[in-house]
DNA sequence: ATAACTGCAAAGCTTTTGCTGCGCG
DNA sequence: CGCGCAGCAAAAGCTTTGCAGTTAT
């Protein structure tokens, strides 16, 4: 296992030369006891719950920094805006459940196999990759459900 | 195969009711001979060229007007802005070339077999997904080449 | 004729940024 | 104690929308 792979934000944070500040560690404790994929707003609501003096913008600041340092991991799912999680877990995919917005993990090492391969046969190398499936539950699919606008992701 | 599935995109236009303007035809054009991803603003260049009084907004409304209809298919890549497509093609994926911003299209059944097992080992159906490989050149890969803000898509 | 559509400008949303002061290391 | 960072507000980028006039059918 790789050194970093199991350490925490933190940690990770602190390995990469960034300063740990109380905003960002509060965002940090955010996301490692969060069991969904927040957005933005919603990050900065939980943080505010905490420090009602955080702003907005740090919160932008800072998973984007995060991102970008490989701390953190963004998504973007059915709506416009950015959803993040701790880039600490083993590499998945997403399945986005629309009637309810959840989103399921999974992991298929056979489909990453056949991406490595078409890639290779067109002449290139993976360097990242974005796999999600919209899904309805199989049960109780009654014709009449609607189904236009998906509701919140989480 | 499926009645719609050969005919031009003022064919299916006009099949669901809607009015084939002259903005609708000169987008419907560019669309049909398009072989890039052009996104809205490249779409609105292209489109004012043959007709200068064409407005923004037109585009807009058409593009998300004839992806609600199922005419357009609306994808998007590495940075903000959708792109779109007829929907005309057959069911493809992509390969983006971070090099170039190239984008490269395959389709691999056996990917799509995988997809739908594993919805459906988890209690769904697929109604969507989206498949997007970010890639790198196989050959002359130097180590010094920069690759932080990807080029423009196509 | 009339409902759909266009152009224009204004506004909406998410995200970024300039500036000043503060606090981490 | 110096540089990275936070807060605030303004702005940027993409996209949508209200309104009045135009056009396809």
């Amino acid at each position: 296992m790789k050194a970093d792979e199991a350490s925490s934000i933190a940690e990770r944070v602190r390995a990469q030369g960034l300063r740990m500040t109380g905003q960002r560690r509060i965002i940090a404790r955010i996301l490692e006891e969060a069991a969904d994929h927040p957005d933005v707003e919603e990050l900065h609501r939980r943080a505010a719950a905490i420090d009602p003096r955080i702003a907005l913008s740090t919160v932008y600041r800072t998973v984007r920094l995060l991102s970008e340092a490989g701390i953190l991991e963004r998504h973007e799912f059915t709506d416009g805006r950015a959803r993040y999680e701790s880039a600490n877990h083993e590499h998945h995919d997403h399945l986005v459940d629309l009637q309810t917005g959840k989103v399921i993990e999974f992991h298929s090492p056979e489909i990453e196999e056949l991406q490595a391969r078409i890639a290779r046969d067109l002449g290139y190398r993976i360097t990242g990759h974005r796999l999600q499936l919209f899904c309805l539950p199989l049960e109780r699919t009654k014709p009449g459900a609607r189904r236009k606008k998906p509701p919140v992701i989480r």
